[in-house]
DNA sequence: CAGCATAATACTGTATCCATAATTATGAAT
DNA sequence: ATTCATAATTATGGATACAGTATTATGCTG
């Protein structure tokens, strides 16, 4: 996606990373009215490298453009959750087989390294840190793949991904699972048992959409409406 | 990625459109600068939809954009071929995976009525028509698969590989095994075997990208010239 | 009182214009 | 003659202005 990013980077780039930042924290809600002028006008640029801006997160998924009707911040249903995870799942198991057949001892000393990270940001209980600190753990598996258009499918998808709400991870007993299924995937990589590395990693995936569907049923189980917060909302197609 | 297509589409996306054709057509060639003022004035429009469309092919990858450089048609190495078709393989696997689970027996009629189609274009030795019925065929399987993200990943990287020379088709018997290839996917979607049609569709992705290298050695090797049309230039990283 | 039509307002989409940066060509000096 | 520096030209990036369309609100009519 990103042009050959030598040189400095144009003005549309910067601040599309900036409404991309705002969106992940939640600011611009999913189902938002994304308002051209006002933004233009609170970055105090104009309105053309802002509406480049918009076609490029659009490209992303991030928001819906609406011939004639304006920009909105894209929202997932639980449908497209289903569709991504698994994909993920996929995707994110081949990179653990590849990384685990490519890394060399070095790889795995930073893997290790980060792995330890995680360790400590999950006895912290600093859900946040563990949060990136995860993150930085699988992209340095994308990048052990050596597939540079595999990482870039999967950085994609995460972007959207990062469209709902991240904090599955409070759930109870979730954190600690998670660091297990860690423990478990970078013991795979360090035994070179790539088939190994790829299963866990897929079934990693797979426990992340439970537990936030697990999250979304307990959210909506207290008020038991038949029509509640379901997902009959498109997503971006 | 293309936003909500109800209403009329805007001006910049109908260009995007025809862009894509005309690369996809290799009248733009890969490497070749865009020349944003001469398709703004062929196209009798303003350069703002065009720069506005440009951001969108350079996040489909099609071309790349060198801030204050201009705009220029992706070109893509073999490294990159190296890394897109068995990742193709993967997600078009899962795609027949899928497929063969949910058909009905209407969508395996369909499939048979397009495989039928096939076989009369190679029967006549039309490569370009058994291209596209080719292309219709990953396209139901996509469609039939049921996950909107999975297929918009492989359109996606589909039309990155349209970048590149589409006749590996004309090479020696490639047409024939291709169609060979498909008769035995086609079986094991009709006799439910979901996990032979995963497993035959990645080898029919795999043997794809050979006949692709086959064809690359095969131009290269009979002129000699050093600096020939080889395509070291970078992706679109 | 309710529904429909019309008008006004506001936002998207496109064009034109201006400034800045990069590349190329020309000229001078070694 | 070749190389380096400077100037000019050209293209990209950003801003502002304008037009067209959609939505909403208000008023009128049934």
């Amino acid at each position: 996606m990103s042009p050959t990013s030598i040189a400095q980077p144009a003005l549309y780039q910067e601040v599309a990373e900036r409404l991309r930042q705002r969106i992940f924290a939640h600011e611009l809600q999913p189902g938002a009215w994304v308002d051209e002028q006002a933004l233009a006008e609170q970055y105090g640029i104009s309105r053309t490298p802002l509406r480049e801006a918009l076609k490029v997160l659009a490209s992303e998924g991030l928001v819906t453009l609406k011939p004639r009707r304006g920009c909105y911040v894209t929202e997932l249903a639980e449908r497209d959750l289903d569709d991504i995870f698994p994909l993920m799942a996929l995707l994110e198991g081949r990179c653990a087989f590849e990384a685990t057949q490519k890394a060399s001892p070095a790889d795995l000393k930073r893997l290790e390294a980060l792995h330890d990270k995680l360790e400590r940001q999950a006895a912290k209980g600093d859900i946040n840190g563990f949060f990136e600190v995860n993150h930085d753990f699988h992209q340095a598996l994308q990048e052990l793949s050596g597939n540079r258009w595999l990482k870039q499918v999967i950085d994609d998808l995460r972007k959207v991904l990062k469209l709902t709400r991240r904090d599955s991870l409070r759930l109870e007993g979730r954190l600690k699972q998670s660091l297990e299924e860690h423990r478990h995937i970078l013991a795979a990589i360090r035994e070179r048992d790539a088939a190994s590395a790829e299963a866990l990693m897929h079934a990693h995936l797979l426990s992340g959409r439970a537990a936030l569907a697990k999250m979304h049923a307990a959210a909506l189980s207290p008020s038991p409406s038949p029509a509640s917060g379901r997902g009959e909302r498109i997503g971006h197609a």
